[in-house]
DNA sequence: CTTCTATATATTTAAATATCTATATTTTTG
DNA sequence: CAAAAATATAGATATTTAAATATATAGAAG
């Protein structure tokens, strides 16, 4: 297979996109875009999901450098690990209306 | 489930963001964002895999509106639905480089 | 150390997606 | 119409991912 591009970058976008392409997912993507940082307590009740659910999706863009986490005293802290993957949204809406 | 934001369009993201979470894919987007227009033998010629393989991905992304095919003789003519669906590419790099 | 709160992880089952190979359909041409 | 070329679809199996629930760990405070 040739794919004329560098196949390392598609692999990775490839898993970058998957760890995006979940419906709470996405929305913690917003949300963390627009209140910068956030513990797990604020993601859970603000989008009306179970803590473990949360955690759960949390840690599967923490696995993917999507988010990152610090520790502050008993909370965890998340944030976007870069604020242009918020960027993916906005192409969303322009792609889907 | 609330998710402060329209669950449509978190859903219609996912799927457009699962049709596009795939190296072949991907590397198809990118194709098809320089040539334009290319038929599914260039397509699968181009990038060195089998026919049925590059069929089925268009396939998928057909489904979702990635992309759009016209019929000229006995080529199908696929082509970006919308060219802003590339932009998620740079978008990938950045974040990930 | 015990309890409380916050967070993380594990388990099970179900559903979606990928991969590979074979075959069918459509259109053109002789 | 028969054959060739281009494309699409189908079927079986393997792998991933999701969903729901239960449980475990970590830190703070008494």
């Amino acid at each position: 297979m040739k794919l004329r591009k560098d196949l390392g970058f598609l692999e990775s976008s490839t898993e970058t996109l998957r760890a995006m392409a979940h419906p709470i997912r996405l929305a913690m993507v917003d949300l963390l875009h627009t209140k910068k940082e956030l513990s797990v307590t604020e993601v859970f009740t603000e989008l009306n999901i179970q803590q473990a659910v949360a955690s759960h999706h949390l840690r599967i863009m923490k696995n993917k450098n999507i988010v990152r986490v610090s520790r502050q005293g008993q909370n965890s802290i998340y944030s976007l690990s870069d604020p242009a993957v918020y960027d993916i949204l906005p192409i969303l809406k322009k792609i889907l209306y």
